[in-house]
RNA sequence: GCGUUUGUAGCUCAGCUGGAUAGAGCAUCGGCCUUCUAAGCCGAGGGUCGCAGGUUCGAGUCCUGCCAAGCGCACCA
């Protein structure tokens, strides 16, 4: 419908030209949106708003010109000029009701578009350490990054969906020691735990499970564990020295073989353990990708030869530096330390260099909104791998602050006091969990209460949506009880019988979901979805309370349940997109 | 201090990339179940869009400067 007004209005714009009001060369853009009150029409552009300039005339009397030049449509069935020359479109409902026919036809296919072409888009998403489980948190980045790429498969990219798994560096060897001295534990030696070790009931869960597959096999005595370690901080020492020192300690003590086996088995579990977290929650992976794998196939070294190579790289104080200052970022970065450790950025370096060769169009990255300073070093070292920077994508997700009631849940996940997503899901249930994340903006800072995501009654925004479909759905049960078939044929055919303002208003809303969905994918933003759902819900609710739609007229009967059964399929269709259940009854 | 994000109703947030009288939910107040589910509907009150300038036919939206909050500014990840 707004290709149809574009070409009416470019027929006027020709027809100016030949008049000689407008210059030839002058090649305006067309902009038609939807209005927002119903007393506009359907359909404003402000063409004459744009054009009164150039064509030196004042709008109103341009828009006159206008719409006198308009070739006629069957379709329009009124063109007004409003405020400062507003031109408004009436659309005739009967070519609207299209929508319902095609909404049946296409049932779970409605809506969908090919707008992406099968360009290959990469989502990487969540891609937490694995030093613990999930917290509220990530879950927030899951729902958002995994409805961000379920919406651009749905307008036709072809999305992979990835996660990095920094199964790698310093984070990982504080878990690794804290498992092996809670495992100590398990054997029965006594000490103080170390102030900066991982410190979750999960630590120990692990050990135990250790404790129990190999008995005392990586047993020491405190004694040895502990000889010459620098003091923790609580007893005046300094807690990295302190817990750096026991990872060296369990390294040594243990063996390298056996010291793999310790970490491996924990990061083995705690991957376990987020991969089904996720998968329970809707979110699922084409691919799971190891920043080890990095270091071991030789990318790092090959994409450090590569920054060199283009006379990037420079050594200082002893560390290998990459010059990202000359590329947009506020100062130098170490990729190599003076240690001879590669650093976490020189992984993601690799990492992106991979991303690349991977032949993707576009990669997003979706990170907590923490790593905003990141991204012009990464964006930099794209640009000196040699790539287009415009592949790459930046969506940052803001925390989610906890609430319960009036009072902020303060999280770490190193004190081990915090609230995970598995907890939240069990809580709240799914499909207000997932509903409730993507409601928001990402950008946006989201307070998250607890409280009121628990409470079962009408303040969950989620029934709301979910009650529409099971109302339709009730509709239905309730005709086949009165012993009534539908009849879709005539419903079809009786379709211009939906004049009441509600039903007008419906099917306006339902030639709006492809466009909208082609927005939200578009532009990344899952919670214009949800607005169009709670909308799409309030509408029906409002036609609901004020007619009855199983009415002695069979036409209007039948034209009124294809309407609903049309509004029922695009709530569905909206629903699953944001895996979310569409229950039949509540 | 520099960078960045945010500031809209009592609270939580939308606001269709610059359009018409700034919206919704919750909360408050008043109505609607003999009728397809009241987890619903109808109505009312509630606003200096952080503040001050600027850009133009037109600004919550764009530009500048302040104010406030979050986050970031490692040879951590």
């Amino acid at each position: 419908m707004k290709q149809k007004l574009e070409s009416l209005l470019l027929g006027a714009v020709a027809a100016l030209k030949t008049q000689g009001l407008l210059e030839q060369a002058l090649n305006p853009i067309i902009n038609i949106e939807r209005t927002r009150d119903q007393q506009h029409g359907d359909f404003a552009s402000n063409l004459s708003l744009m054009l009164a300039k150039p064509a030196k005339m004042n709008p109103r009397q341009l828009a006159e010109k206008i719409v006198e030049l308009l070739p006629a449509d069957p379709a329009v069935t009124k063109v007004e000029i409003a405020g400062p020359g507003f031109i408004n479109f009436f659309i005739d409902p009967k070519a609207q009701y299209q929508i319902i026919r095609k909404i049946h036809e296409q049932g779970k296919q409605f809506g969908l578009s090919q707008v992406g072409a099968g360009k290959k888009v990469q989502v990487e998403f969540v891609s937490a350490n694995p030093t613990g489980p999930l917290h509220v948190g990530h879950g927030r980045g899951a729902a958002y990054g995994s409805a961000v790429a379920d919406l651009l498969a749905a307008v036709g990219f072809d999305v992979q969906r990835e996660y990095y798994v920094n199964d790698a560096g310093r984070q990982m060897d504080i878990l690794a020691a804290s498992i092996w001295l809670r495992y100590l534990e398990e054997c029965g030696e006594v000490f103080t735990f170390p102030s900066n070790a991982y410190r979750g009931e999960y630590v120990r869960d692990i050990a135990a499970n250790l404790h129990r597959q190999a008995g005392n096999e990586y047993r020491h005595p405190v004694t040895l564990v502990f000889e010459d370690i620098p003091a923790d901080e609580p007893e005046g020492g300094n807690k990295d020295e302190h817990i750096d020192a026991l990872i060296e300690r369990a390294k040594t003590l243990l063996g390298a073989k056996e010291y793999q086996f310790v970490f491996q088995a924990g990061l083995n579990e705690i991957l376990v353990d987020i991969r089904q977290d996720l998968g329970e929650f809707g979110v699922n992976y084409q691919e799971w990708f190891s920043e080890r794998q990095l270091m071991d196939d030789g990318s790092i070294d090959e994409a450090l030869k590569r920054l060199d190579a283009a006379g990037h790289l420079y050594v200082k104080d002893g560390a290998t530096w990459f010059a990202s200052s000359k590329l947009g970022d506020e100062k130098d970065r170490v990729v190599v330390r003076d240690n001879g450790q590669g650093t976490y950025f020189a992984s993601d370096i690799a990492y992106h260099m991979n991303k690349l060769d991977r032949g993707f169009d576009q990669i997003i990255n979706i990170w907590g909104a923490d790593h905003h300073g990141y991204i012009p070093r990464v964006r930099a070292a794209m640009q000196a791998l040699g790539a287009d920077t415009d592949k790459l994508k930046v969506l940052l997700v803001q925390f989610a602050v906890l609430y319960r009631g009036d009072e902020q849940v303060q999280m770490s996940t190193r004190s081990g006091s915090f609230v995970t997503l598995r907890q939240l899901r069990n809580e709240v249930g799914q499909d207000a969990a997932r509903f409730f994340y993507v409601m928001r903006k990402s950008e946006q800072h989201m307070d998250f209460d607890l409280k009121l995501a628990t409470s079962k009654s009408n303040e969950n925004p989620v029934f709301y949506v979910q009650y529409a479909h099971a109302r339709i759905c009730s509709v239905l049960r309730q005709l086949d009880e009165k012993g009534l078939a539908r009849n879709i044929t005539l419903g079809d055919e009786s379709l211009e019988r939906l004049i009441e303002l509600q039903e007008i208003s419906l099917v306006s809303h339902l030639t709006r979901y492809p466009e909208m969905l082609e927005k939200a994918a578009v532009q990344y933003e899952p919670h214009l979805l949800i607005n169009y759902l709670r909308e799409l819900a309030a509408e029906f609710h409002s036609y609901y309370n004020a007619h009855q739609f199983i009415v002695d007229d069979e036409a209007v009967r039948n034209a009124r349940l294809n309407l609903s059964c049309a509004v029922k399929q695009v709530l569905a269709n909206g629903l699953n997109l944001l895996r979310i259940n569409t229950p039949e009854a509540m």
